[in-house]
DNA sequence: GATATTTGACCTAG
DNA sequence: CTAGGTCAAATATC
């Protein structure tokens, strides 16, 4: 119906160029550091800008691309009442929901791949420093392991949008590709480290994005923006 | 008893 | 119509 969003990454192609070429040099440090044993400070300050600067790039491939107004579109045609926190009990009457609200999901989306620790029996792979809740899970056309989705555990109690899906990859049960839908905007204990990282990102999420940037044949689908093997691309 | 997970049904986009 | 994503009741675990 509407062509607004054909030709994503196009207009800021260039910024996202200069971005990504950062982002490779930084990477390319982290390297020789770690190869190095250099101190974790360091490290840890350069995955801070990694990821810094990979969350730029993707706000401008999202604003070029029209993501944000096509999501918010689809919405307002969809439904009229946007807000999820209101229970109201729709379901006041017999076994039958009424309505029933559907969200549309967020607009940014960052794909990790990571290995599944000890073999991995299907429990959470990546404690990426949140606390996250499983609400379902699904057979996938074509896949031979299930999807788990996982929400905040805090959406409720803070209103946090973050969600995650997780999935064993074919080939390899013991890498499992993690995406992540959403800013996390609820606020985390204290972590006890006092590191002062903000409450949404994480380094190990970042380090899981650079390890990720080894298989040669992506073969993405479905994937609207795949920001890690656009840099993996970089790397190669 | 509270919280998390499982699971089938429901809903929407393509 | 199909596949993917989400909801919410039922169930399990702490």
């Amino acid at each position: 119906m509407e062509s607004a969003d054909g030709s994503n990454g196009a207009g800021g192609g260039g910024l996202v160029v200069t971005e990504l070429s950062h982002i490779k040099e930084l990477v390319r440090q982290l390297e020789v550091h770690l190869g190095g044993g250099s101190s974790h400070e360091l490290c840890r300050h350069l995955t801070t800008q990694i990821f810094s600067i990979t969350e730029r790039s993707i706000g401008i491939m999202t604003a070029s691309s029209g993501l944000d107004a096509a999501g918010a579109r689809k919405r307002a045609a969809g439904l009229a009442s946007p807000l999820p926190a209101t229970p109201t009990s729709d379901v006041a009457d017999g076994p039958f929901r009424s309505t029933k609200k559907r969200k549309v999901m967020e607009k940014r989306k960052h794909q990790v791949r990571v290995s599944s620790p000890g073999g991995g029996a299907g429990e959470n792979p990546v404690d990426d420093g949140h606390s996250w809740r499983k609400y379902g899970q699904k057979e996938i056309l074509g896949a031979k392991h299930p999807r788990g989705y996982y929400r905040c555990t805090h959406r409720h109690s803070q209103g946090c949008l973050a969600t995650k899906q997780v999935q064993r990859t074919d080939e390899d049960p013991a890498l499992v590709d993690v995406i992540y839908h959403g800013d996390h905007t609820c606020v985390q204990r204290p972590a006890a480290a006092g590191q002062g990282q903000p409450p949404e990102h994480n380094p190990d999420v970042v380090s899981a994005l650079v390890a990720a940037s080894a298989p040669p044949a992506p073969a993405v689908d479905g994937l609207d923006e795949l920001l890690d093997i656009d840099i993996a691309s970089f790397f190669a």
